[in-house]
RNA sequence: GGGCGCAUAGCUCAGUCGGCUAGAGCGCACCCCUGAUAAGGGUGAGGUCCGAAGUUCGAAUCUUCGUGCGCCCA
């Protein structure tokens, strides 16, 4: 290939490598984990750190539904990056993925796509349906998780699903039972009378209704302040849901608002009616009867009326008046009619003051034995007349209207839904002092990094209430209760659920749906006080947030287990509210310890405005999508770019921002490998450490701290910081300072010589510590640069089966580090210099300048050691120094050096043209050639392209 | 509406205890090289440190109040 116009081109050593500029990462990187599979990697790193000292990041498992998006790529990602670090640390780190598998949004689905053919099937067929499709994007989802080259064991996944975590629920369940946390109690939910069943809030269909809307004044008995005077006082409430009046059992005022006690004229009756109502709702509200006149008795806050109590409308009942900070004057009254039976925020108001949980409406919609006789039977819609016929007639109804609001409706039926109090399960959180108990846990036993995240979590435990952990759904585990028909009484022991986890470890929770009742019975329910006949399977399913939240049994505890608790629990920020907390509830409840050591969280994914990704608006990025076409090791580097701790903005342009900083890191290595192509030929023992120039001992050493830094940042889980440093090496202290200024001695020195040899020694030292240090974050461009490395008997055949890299402190050299500093100051004032000669088209490249430089005497006496040193770094021909005590800053002065150019290595010297043998090379050059010629073993071109390894690398035939 | 957070250059990040003209890399513009070549090198332009008020000799940094955005709850 050597054209007659520059022979010398044949004699110099150019970088040659197999390592392919292109990435092509599409193609390559599902070649590579083709291999790790075939090769079964994972199990290998397995066997390699048996023994070792345990670090287990417990996977939270994503919900089986749907392809993966950008806040899974992050997850998993994060996840990886620990996993990967910690094993290269030596620890055995074990990775189980896992996925939630159960719940509505599988069934629902089923169901929807099933149509009313939903209604002939049994909870059995449902669930085989639902059964398939969980396993159908169990699949999905775990190649794309593969393809993003995160490493664990995803032959053995763990799926909440399996028999064997279904009776690790159960096993968690018969300990709470045992603990006495576990009890039944009404809770209102939403209900559809036509469809009979309970629906979740994702199957409600907000849709505008016109409803009766009615103002009614209940008689006070005690407790509005003295200074308003006697009564007879009311409270007037303001409610569209007449039928919920029997359930009411108190009315809910806010604690800060002002309220009024005013008398006012009944335009009907002529007579004077005492009154409360929030102050700034009074004359809205009478205007709705034309009145115009009040007189204002007294004012007072809600708080002044808190325990106050009133008689109920038609009910023998007296009731207290509560506060509520819900309570609003955008509508109504200021006075909430209040019904724990029929609403959630009434529900809560209701557990707070302990009031009674009514209501007397059965599953059809119609009133029950429990409501007043003249209501009993009647469809709770219909009803509505009549009680406000019964309101008029008493004369408690201030005024009755129509009002248009949104109204859930059944997303089957179409008909509206309502609130409807059934019999739920629960935890008690404040049984044994859970809740007490875990908040010490929280403070004292975990590390929760950001360190909000225990203010974060600690606050939601102190607020929480019991939690409900019953659904009325077929897809999850059930609630493995027999209630005796005659009773309604249920059956739920220690030893009952025992009974049935041991049932679901052998057969699946199926059996419970599958098996007769008789083939439940637990051993511990007498038959001869509740015969089977009389038994009757509970239908109520386990919330799945128990489900997760038991896999610390079902994962980590145990002779099988990972290890109980886990080192680290990695998950979004959302899950201090979700798994976070479930798994720490289930596990204080039961063991008396956090399930983790350490709580990371990160943030979500936003677009690059930073709002949030979403289908509708269009602005979400597809996961698969961009790892398809940019390839893994992009996206991963992209992660591990970014500090996760709060939002991660993620956009097309970051990625191809990521994309380029991936192009100069592998740029980086191809330059590194194509000077050791030869490497392999001799061993780097050999080369004495006195042989290494300055500038090569300045780069080892900043390789220590680049080490030293990379490994801190990974401490501390800050990949950020590791990247930014990694990448600052490989683009500036690399390529434009160390790897440039190389050139001259890899290419143009004798190719067996000492300078040569002493900076390969560097350039491999280098090229392997960032192939490890870079492992976790870019596997599979790192496992290919491995492959490269020239091969070494010590060497593991995988880089992720190699350990991290360690500082050498024979490189640590404090005081060179500054020589350097202070010189890479001098020579970017140099450049600065050297510019200006550019522009004015003097020179071209920086070897053919000379500089001058003018400093004080003592600074010139220091830099003069340095001088040639400064040339070298400067890759210029020559620099002259000159002491001037005038020169209080350095005064750097160019022109075009006058020595003739080699042609050999493009430096100007003034060698050139002595040796007659070669008129236009320099005397090194000279000699370099001569040393070639007198050897017959260096031909140079077939010693650069030796293979480094032949597996991968077939030899190249010498021309 | 409440709880927990975040906000420094177009992007990703530094900025120690309150103390120099607020830094780096990328990107961008311009230039060089053509022996890392769909590479490589250089120079340069980019900042209302989200806003306002306060504390202080001095605030990107501390305090308060806003604004925007996110998660969770209502």
């Amino acid at each position: 290939m050597a054209t007659p116009a520059k022979p010398y081109k044949d004699t110099l050593n150019l970088p040659v490598t197999r390592f392919e500029m292109k990435a092509n990462l599409a193609a390559r990187e599902p070649a590579l984990q083709q291999r790790w599979q075939s090769e079964r990697l994972y199990d290998q790193i397995r066997q390699a750190r048996s023994g070792q000292p345990r670090r287990v990041l417990h996977d939270g498992p994503p919900y089986a539904n749907g392809d993966i998006h950008m806040g899974h790529l992050l997850n998993k990602v994060l996840k990886d990056l620990v996993v990967r670090y910690l094993t290269m640390r030596g620890y055995d780190s074990p990775y189980v993925p896992g996925w939630d598998c159960h719940g509505l949004p599988i069934e629902h689905k089923v169901v929807k796509d099933l149509g009313p053919r939903a209604a002939a099937l049994d909870p059995a067929q449902i669930r085989d349906l639902c059964r398939a499709d969980a396993l159908r994007w169990v699949d999905i989802q775990r190649a794309q998780f593969q393809r993003l080259g995160i490493l664990g064991d995803w032959d053995r996944p763990y799926l909440t699903l399996q028999p064997r975590y279904e009776a690790a629920i159960l096993d968690v369940l018969a300990d709470l039972v045992a603990g006495g946390y576990v009890f039944r109690q009404l809770k209102p939910i939403h209900w559809c009378p036509h469809d009979r069943t309970a629906l979740a809030e994702a199957e409600l269909e907000y849709r505008d209704q016109s409803t009766p809307s009615i103002y009614v004044n209940f008689p006070i008995l005690n407790g509005t302040p003295a200074a308003w005077g006697d009564g007879p006082w009311h409270a007037m409430i303001w409610t569209t849901t007449p039928w919920t009046l029997p359930a009411n059992v108190a009315i809910a005022v806010h604690p800060e608002l002002v309220y009024l006690g005013i008398r006012y004229t009944d335009p009907d009756s002529g007579s004077p009616v005492q009154t409360i109502l929030a102050a700034d709702l009074v004359p809205k509200v009478l205007a709705l009867r034309g009145i115009t006149q009040f007189e204002e008795l007294g004012r007072c806050t809600g708080a002044e009326l808190e325990h106050a109590q009133y008689r109920h409308v038609f009910l023998d009942r007296a009731s207290p008046i509560v506060l509520a900070d819900y309570v609003t004057v955008a509508d109504g009254t200021g006075l909430v009619h209040t019904a724990p039976g029929h609403g959630a925020e009434d529900y809560r108001t209701g557990q707070k003051y302990g009031l009674p949980t009514l209501s007397p409406v059965d599953e059809s919609g119609r009133f029950s034995d429990e409501a007043p006789d003249w209501l009993r039977g009647q469809q709770v819609w219909q009803a509505n007349p009549a009680i406000v016929a019964r309101l008029r007639e008493l004369g408690w109804l201030f005024h009755d209207t129509r009002f248009d609001h949104s109204y859930p409706h059944c997303w089957r039926c179409k008909k509206p839904v309502l609130f409807r109090a059934t019999a739920q399960w629960f935890i008690g959180v404040d049984r044994d002092d859970l809740r007490g108990r875990t908040r010490k846990i929280i403070d004292d036993s975990v590390r929760w990094l950001p360190a909000w995240g225990r203010s974060r979590i600690g606050g939601m435990i102190d607020n929480r209430p019991d939690w409900c952990i019953s659904r009325q759904r077929h897809w999850g585990v059930p609630i493995p209760v027999l209630y005796d028909d005659r009773t309604g009484e249920p059956h739920l022991t220690p030893a009952s659920v025992r009974f049935h986890r041991d049932l679901f470890a052998r057969e699946g929770a199926d059996a419970w749906y599958t098996r007769p009742v008789d083939q439940l019975v637990p051993p511990d329910l007498d038959p001869s006080t509740h015969p089977i006949e009389h038994l009757r399977k509970g239908t109520d399913i386990l919330d799945v947030w128990f489900e997760s939240g038991s896999s610390h049994r079902a994962v980590l505890a145990g002779p099988d287990g990972l290890g109980f608790p886990a080192f680290l629990y990695l998950e979004g920020s959302d899950q201090h509210r979700g798994w976070f907390q479930s798994s720490i509830l289930t596990a204080v409840a039961t063991t008396g310890l956090a399930p983790f050591e350490t709580v990371l969280t990160h943030g979500f994914v936003v677009d690059d405005k930073g709002e949030k990704m979403s289908k509708s608006v269009g602005n979400a990025l597809s996961a698969v999508q961009a790892t398809e076409q940019y390839g893994a090791d992009v996206l991963r580097l992209y992660v591990a770019s970014m500090d996760y701790a709060d939002d991660v903005r993620m956009s097309e342009r970051g990625i191809k921002e990521s994309s380029e900083a991936y192009r100069k890191i592998r740029n980086t290595f191809r330059f590194l490998l194509g000077n050791l192509a030869d490497y392999a030929d001799f061993d780097p023992a050999a080369v004495h450490p006195a042989s290494l120039h300055p500038v090569d001992r300045w780069a080892l050493g900043l390789l220590n701290s680049v080490i030293r830094e990379a490994t801190d940042a990974f401490e501390r889980f800050e990949f950020y910081r590791a990247y930014q440093r990694i990448y600052h090496f490989c683009s500036v202290e690399l390529s434009s300072i160390y790897l440039d200024v190389l050139k001259d001695r890899l290419y143009a020195e004798l190719p067996h010589g000492p300078d040569r040899r002493a900076a390969q020694f560097a350039l491999a030292r280098i090229h392997e510590a960032l192939a490890r240090l870079l492992a976790p974050i870019l596997p599979h461009t790192c496992e290919e640069v491995w492959g490269f490395l020239p091969d070494q008997p010590a060497r593991p055949s995988s880089v992720h089966l190699a350990l991290w890299p360690e500082p050498d402190p024979a490189f640590d050299n404090p005081e060179l580090a500054n020589r350097f500093a202070r010189l890479l100051e001098l020579r970017e004032r140099i450049f600065v210099a050297l510019e200006t000669l550019r522009k004015d088209k003097a020179i071209g490249s920086n070897q053919e300048a000379a500089v001058a430089i003018r400093l004080t005497p003592p600074a010139a006496a220091a830099l003069q050691p340095d001088l040639e040193l400064l040339t070298t770094l400067c890759i210029v021909s020559e620099i002259t120094l000159t002491a001037d005590p005038a020169a209080a800053e350095p005064i750097i002065s160019a022109t075009r050096s006058r020595h003739p150019k080699c042609e050999r290595c493009w430096n100007l010297r003034p060698s050139v043209g002595l040796a007659a043998d070669h008129p236009t090379l320099c005397a090194r050059c000279v000699a370099v050639l001569r040393a070639l010629e007198a050897s017959p073993q260096t031909d140079p071109a077939a010693s650069l392209s030796r293979p480094a390894r032949p597996s991968t690398t077939p030899g190249s035939t010498p021309a």
